[in-house]
DNA sequence: GTTGTCAGCTTGTCTGAGGAGTTGATACGG
DNA sequence: CCGTATCAACTCCTCAGACAAGCTGACAAC
């Protein structure tokens, strides 16, 4: 911590270092880090700075101070923030995440579907059939997602739902520029494929649901090879 | 922010206020706050304090501060904490989510599996069958965990990966809990399963490995019910 | 042995003083 | 009229010092 490039701000570089030393078991969990003054002392900067750093590390969950007491490891790592998880990870490997997701949300969704649910596929069926011809880039793109999650939601699973909706900004983003680099794109992209899935929930076949699923989804992530 | 009981120190309960009025729109994506001292101002309390509050939001991935330009929202709510979600949910959610995940990892698997991987299954498998028999629960549990992030890793996609590891805990409890409440379950956990994945991977045949994860998983689940 | 007290630690908050970076207005030269 | 350079005002960043508030363990009194 002697020579500290200033790039980041101080307090910012404080809670690497913190980070750092806890990641490397100088704190194991639970352990009760040193008081601010002699951490202050021990890299260099002012108790204020200090403060910054640990209540950064607080907001992540990773510290908790308690006043007359200390402060205290209460994570050995930051919870992963699975934004940028997706953001640095190959787009196949985020397709084929999705492809999970999506195929046995199909599955679970052709046995639990309720009348709601088919409601809501028309809606968002019909809405993709509009967009798909006149409709600008984002709007297409929205509807699209919006019949995906329909059918995620079918499958009355709150883990599968969040976890597709942790995806769908990368998968926006992916799409948007898929569709910039492919004119031609959005007729490939069938609307009789998304028909067949929703025909298949609706028949309360799962394995037909979860294989038109599977095949949807494979073309879509083939569209990026 | 006049009448402050506290319970919780004021730079928290600053940094929940911020929190509120980015979700009330008063600050939309985007927006600049005001400065440190209006806004130290408008809430009562000293600058320091809404730094520290700042600070927390900024770790938390809602707020990032630039010197010499201002604070600005760059998420409308704090990400939201996996751990969290899947403390909260029905088990049997997290148990699809996982068989979501690991059926397709072992399909992947199955064509993209390297003898490393081959030699990983050989190693946790052993270990599997040594722990079944005399070793503590949580032994047992962790034996049983690594060979199935074994299965997962074999499909060399890192987002599968991830979501297994962000799973991971939630499941380990939920494994112990079972235990507890069955001590006959090791004995039906049965170790030929594991080995019916291990050679359908081994035997690069893709629908043979998830329909054997499938099997295996939905029994697992079938269990909490 | 149990209880009460308290000194010494900890974090919490405020204030004042500069340092450093950004931005937009303004004056200048073309 | 347009592009550029300058700069003043604004922002956040960091430090230091002071005091408040809460916790903990030692120690004395019972």
């Amino acid at each position: 911590m002697s020579v500290m490039i200033r790039r980041h701000p101080l307090a910012e570089q404080a809670a690497e270092e913190l980070l750092r030393r806890i990641g490397s078991g100088e704190w194991v969990l639970g352990a009760k880090l040193p008081g601010e003054t002699t951490l202050a002392a021990q890299l260099g900067v002012g108790r204020s700075t200090i403060r910054e750093a640990v209540r950064e590390l607080a907001g992540r969950r990773v510290l908790e101070s308690r006043q007359g007491a200390g402060v205290f490891v209460i994570a050995l790592q930051a919870a992963e923030d699975w934004d940028k998880v997706l953001r640095k990870a190959d787009i196949t490997d985020v397709l084929e995440g999705r492809l999970a997701i999506e195929t046995e949300g199909a599955r679970l969704a052709a046995t639990r579907r309720t009348p709601a649910d088919l409601k809501n596929f028309r809606y968002t069926l019909s809405d993709r059939q509009r967009a798909a011809v006149n409709a600008p880039d984002d709007w297409y793109i929205e509807a699209d997602l919006a019949f995906h999650r329909a059918v995620v939601t079918a499958a009355h699973n709150a883990v599968l739902t969040e976890l597709f909706d942790t995806f769908v900004p990368r998968i926006r983003r992916a799409m948007m520029d898929m569709l910039k680099l492919d004119e031609e794109h959005r007729h490939r992209h069938d609307q009789a494929a998304h028909e067949a899935i929703a025909d298949a929930i609706r028949a309360k076949d799962p394995e037909l649901a979860a294989a038109r699923s599977r095949e949807h989804l494979s073309a879509v992530r083939s569209l990026v090879n």
